[in-house]
DNA sequence: TCTGGGGTCCTAGGACCC
DNA sequence: TCTGGGGTCCTAGGACCC
């Protein structure tokens, strides 16, 4: 019996955000089309040609490209752009794990009685988003997230690169160093300094030098992309780890009352994010640059998760005061919040001695939840129990 | 190129606990 | 009195991605 070999697709949207402008306004197709105001968000393959792209200023994008299409954004057809294709992705295989609004790890490894080859699958996917969707999709095929992620690069635009099993050294490592998932400008201008330049070239180090080239973590997932190890699977349940907004303030100088409008914005913003996906935090992250654009983040920890605007006005109000100083002092051109370690905002512990036997105890736990929620059953209800150990008289300083 | 807005993950030190 | 290891949480910064 054949064992099977695990196959991941991965799929990007060729520049989503211009090709969902050109679908809807026919007079944009084949123009050099950007998305965004002061800065290009999006860039056609036709502005691209120019040298064209994301995020250059609106004014230099002009210098390159005279006769420039600037169209303002419009998030929410992105949003249900993205949203029909990944419904393609769900009814192709249900192993789907989304990486941002236009991209995708879709598992197809368990489908070739059902469905036919990876390959085909893949060819089948790219017809479906351009006949239902009317939007260009670029596909690698590997058998590695990271190679799927490398090919669908490789392939764009609107192509399908599949890098059959056996060949993937080949194909990696002649690549520049830059095509690695995690390579960006500081990682490539060290590995450049010491006369490093493609994948091969990486691979032909022991793990050590990468190591102290780079620090142990990048030094050894670089050498095992390198030699193309890669052992994480497709995962479908991946949940968001932080909800922020943040604006930038141009140089002016801001008055301390200019600042708090600023930040009561955010959190308006953030906060009813945050009650519409139903999920609390407990870490509130201020986040600022400053007039020379270096930045830093400041941070407060609740007792408790919320996503009550007073609370998180009061936290991100304190760690903006203390700050002043220095803002009056160098000024001030962005603010940003961010919320973090989200939690479900309807997921509720409580742990509470029960014997098992008592039932009189559950019912007071079940009571603190009637008390606290105003119901006894929220969505999911979970019980969790554990053996109830007699408490063991702890001495000081013995384990 | 005078610089958007949304994220993820990693590192490192200090506090604190056992 | 001094010494030790391991774990978790919090804060801050930084690299990277789309």
């Amino acid at each position: 019996m054949p064992v099977t070999e695990t196959a991941i697709i991965h799929a990007d949207l060729d520049s989503f955000y211009a090709s969902v402008e050109q679908r809807d306004h026919p007079h944009l197709r084949g123009k050099p089309v950007v998305v965004g105001g002061g800065v290009v968000l999006a860039a056609s393959y036709e502005a691209k040609a120019f040298g064209v792209h994301t995020p250059m200023g609106g004014r230099a994008a002009r210098a390159l490209c005279p006769n420039l299409i600037e169209v303002p954004p419009r998030f929410d057809a992105y949003v249900e752009a993205s949203k029909a294709v990944f419904a393609i992705f769900k009814e192709t295989t249900p192993l789907v794990e989304g990486l941002s609004i236009d991209e995708a790890f879709l598992d197809v490894s368990g489908l070739r009685r059902v469905s036919g080859e990876p390959r085909a699958i893949a060819t089948e996917l790219r017809r479906r988003v351009r006949d239902e969707v009317g939007l260009a999709i670029s596909v690698g095929i590997a058998r590695t997230k990271f190679l799927a992620k490398v090919a669908s690069a490789v392939g764009k635009p609107d192509g399908l690169l599949e890098v059959p099993p056996g060949t993937e050294l080949d194909f990696l490592h002649p690549l520049p160093v830059e095509r690695l998932w995690g390579v960006g400008p500081v990682t490539a201008r060290k590995l450049h300094e010491r006369g490093i330049t493609t994948v091969g070239q990486v691979a032909e180090l022991p793990e050590p030098s990468l190591v102290g080239m780079l620090g142990a973590g990048s030094g050894r997932h670089l050498f095992a992309l390198a030699h193309n190890r890669d052992p994480r699977r497709v995962d479908t349940g991946r949940r968001r780890r932080s909800i922020g907004s943040q604006q930038a303030l141009g140089r002016g100088p801001r008055s301390v009352d200019d600042l708090d409008a600023v930040l009561v914005g955010l959190v308006d913003r953030v906060s009813r994010r945050m009650r519409k996906a139903d999920r609390v935090g407990r870490t509130v992250v201020l986040r600022l640059r400053f007039g020379d654009f270096t930045r830093a983040t400041r941070s407060h920890t609740l007792a408790e998760a919320t996503d009550e605007t007073l609370v998180l006005l009061q936290a991100v109000r304190t760690l903006l005061r203390a700050e002043i100083p220095r803002l009056r002092t160098d000024g001030v051109t962005l603010l940003g919040l961010s919320i973090t370690n989200l939690q479900d905002a309807k997921a509720v512990q409580l742990a509470l001695p029960f014997d098992g036997k008592d039932r009189r105890r559950l019912d007071a736990a079940l009571d603190q939840v009637q008390a606290r929620f105003g119901t006894k059953a929220i969505g999911r209800t979970t019980l969790v129990a554990r053996p109830l150990r007699p408490e063991a008289p702890r001495l000081p300083g013995h384990d």
